[in-house]
RNA sequence: GCGCCUGUAGCUCAGUGGAUAGAGUACUGGCCUCCGAAGCCAGGGGCCGCUGGUUCGAUUCCAGCCAGGCGCGCCA
């Protein structure tokens, strides 16, 4: 088979251009899929583009060029419509050898061929300081989505987490777990309202207790709270208070109680992705940057160029000059670095791993952050080009009619784990990524629970386990569909199946051109709803051999093209439900 | 106040500088002696938020308004 009909209609009009317009030779020629069968398998606008600068009305140069265009044996008919459209219609030859495609590459089909780009995508990375929520779950459904996508279109993808392991948020964690374990002997300090409030901060008290008994307990309550201020005066002091306290009256013991909360998250957040089919090739961990120096390095290159000043004791960078609304802090009065400090260090270790993209996604409520950061990368000489952040937005949980309340720290949330069990991994990942990023998604949690069934995942799985089905009765070899005689595939839906399969190809490099998983999904919906309709027009299992081959070639390369797309989500491909 | 996202059928959402703006759901009516009815077929339902601008052509691009969400820390 040759070049694929695309190219080779592009090719003929480019000709046919040449002849008639040669002044306007560079004329980008568009080809696409009409949306109404009766105006062609191709449709271009090229007259229309062209009758503003030739003046000439679009209709006389779309006849114009219909008489210049090479005859080609794919092509079965082209006709000006519409105000000066040219439609293609292809010989049928030319739409069916899509299924023999399908058939010999198998999961190969629609893969973009090796682009050399190494992409990192970063995603997820949530404060390992409880259970992922629902919210995690849209950023991880997307981020493994995408990340399967651009591997499927040809680019090197690498998947990241970066843990926050150094921050203040750790160290809440480990005060809370800290104090439920002192609550096991007795000593009780009353507990913050703003500490992680989770009864999983209970259950790490306990197993600490279960395992090292009172070690870490040889404190009176009296201890913890000596020189802190009141939770009414300063909630967030009060808490600072608390830790500083724990510090020094664990002194090493600190560290252990840290770890131990740390890789105890960390460890269920793992688990739980894993579970959700969400892959990680590295978890980089932040602390790791301050172990290595490279926060230190980072800040001293923005200074040695320049970008930071010192006010009030604080170090500045100057993010304002490049297109932030203000200056930002990267180190405080009191010495340590902030987030944005070790976010820099990051994005410098990105580039010098030598990325040629690197793709962050954030929550939208981070929006706000991206100027800082790409001024950072700016400042510090690297190509902001090669930097993006795709921004998911919320996933706002109802429940009974209800927005629900999530926030970790108040532990009134809907974990992960619990909405994956409630309807399933399949239609989790499927409901996700559903909708555009820069969609608010509203995931009713009622709805999900009780009518999970009309889930759009169950349609796209169906039709896959109705096609296994068929394949087991007939009982033949599946690799003599390879021999078909697809001229026998001649009906209108039949031929639509066809186009549908052959854009496969176009959706998947679409969907990684535009971070658009969300298009993979609607491209198997309308797969799916081709095949059942066909199905129930016609059957495969007829007495004409040659008919029935024709036909299960063709229900097989939908199979294999609803397997490989299901894959790129997530989702399973079961052989029957 | 400033910034980002959103506004399309009753509801949840796709989509496009172009031809009659689509799907699911809900509602109404049909289709299993025949490969899986978790399916199919048919029907009604729309100032594509409003007002201007660019264009041969705007629901799509631009500006301004209106409405909703989110953000604007020496938090992470």
């Amino acid at each position: 088979m040759s070049a694929d009909p695309k190219t080779l209609l592009a090719d003929l009009l480019r000709q046919a251009l040449n002849s008639v317009a040669p002044d306007h030779v560079d004329t980008p020629i568009v080809l696409e899929r009409p949306k109404q069968a009766s105006h062609g398998d191709f449709s271009s606008n090229l007259a229309l583009q062209l009758a503003k600068p030739m003046r000439r009305s679009p209709r006389d140069l779309a006849a114009l060029l219909m008489a210049e265009l090479p005859a080609s044996p794919q092509v079965a008919k082209v006709e000006v419509a519409g105000a000066g459209f040219i439609n293609f219609t292809l010989v049928a030859d030319a739409k069916t050898s899509v299924v023999n495609a399908v058939l010999s590459q198998r999961e190969r089909f629609g893969r973009g061929a090796a682009t050399g780009t190494k992409v990192m995508i970063e995603f997820v990375s949530a404060n390992p300081t409880g259970p992922l929520h629902v919210g995690h779950g849209r950023g991880a459904a997307y981020g493994a989505s995408l990340a399967s996508v651009m591997d499927f279109a040809g680019h090197t993808v690498a998947r990241e987490y970066y843990v926050n392991d150094a921050g203040r948020q750790m160290d809440i964690l480990a005060l809370s777990t800290w104090l439920r374990y002192l609550a096991n002997f007795d000593i009780t300090v009353p507990f913050p309202p703003n500490a992680y409030q989770g009864s999983y901060v209970v259950d790490m008290g306990g197993e600490i207790r279960n395992a090292h008994g009172d070690r870490f307990a040889k404190v009176t309550a009296e201890q913890v709270l000596a020189g802190v201020c009141s939770v009414e005066d300063d909630k967030e002091d009060h808490l600072d208070g608390l830790i500083a306290n724990a510090k020094r009256l664990l002194g090493e013991d600190y560290a252990w109680i840290h770890d131990f909360a740390l890789t105890e998250q960390l460890g269920d957040c793992r688990e739980d992705l894993e579970g959700f089919g969400v892959p990680f090739d590295k978890w980089f961990s932040e602390k790791s940057l301050f172990d290595t120096g490279l926060v230190e390095r980072a800040v001293t290159a923005l200074e040695q160029q320049g970008h930071i000043y010192v006010q009030d004791g604080a170090k500045w960078f100057r993010s304002s000059t490049f297109g932030d609304e203000k200056d930002r802090v990267v180190q405080r009065e009191n010495g340590l670095f902030t987030y944005f400090a070790s976010d820099i260090a990051y994005h410098l270790n990105k580039y010098e791993r030598g990325f040629d993209r690197i793709i962050d996604i954030w929550g939208a409520d981070h929006h706000g952050y991206i100027p800082r950061v790409r001024g950072a990368i700016a400042a510090l000489g690297l190509p902001t080009e090669k930097f993006e952040v795709a921004l998911v937005q919320f996933a706002v949980l109802y429940r009974n009619g209800q927005k629900a309340a999530m926030s970790t720290r108040s532990g009134e949330f809907v974990t992960l784990r619990e909405l994956r069990k409630d309807v399933g991994n399949d239609a989790c990942r499927f409901f996700y990524v559903l909708r555009k990023s820069d969609q608010h998604l509203d995931f009713d949690l009622d709805l999900a629970k009780s009518q999970s069934n009309e889930n759009p995942v169950y349609y796209i799985q169906y039709a896959h386990a109705r096609i296994c089905s068929v394949l087991a009765q007939w009982n033949g070899v599946e690799r003599d569909l390879l021999d078909a005689e697809l001229a026998r595939l001649d009906g209108e839906r039949e031929l639509a199946l066809c186009a549908r399969l052959a854009a496969f190809a176009e959706v998947i490099q679409s969907a990684a051109a535009d971070y658009a998983p969300h298009q993979v999904a609607f491209y198997l919906k309308d797969l799916a709803g081709e095949f059942h309709s066909w199905y129930n027009a016609e059957r495969m299992l007829v007495d004409d051999e040659a008919l029935m081959i024709a036909r299960l070639a063709l229900a097989a390369a939908v199979r294999q093209v609803l397997v490989s797309g299901l894959a790129l989500l997530g989702v399973s491909a079961p052989t029957s439900m």
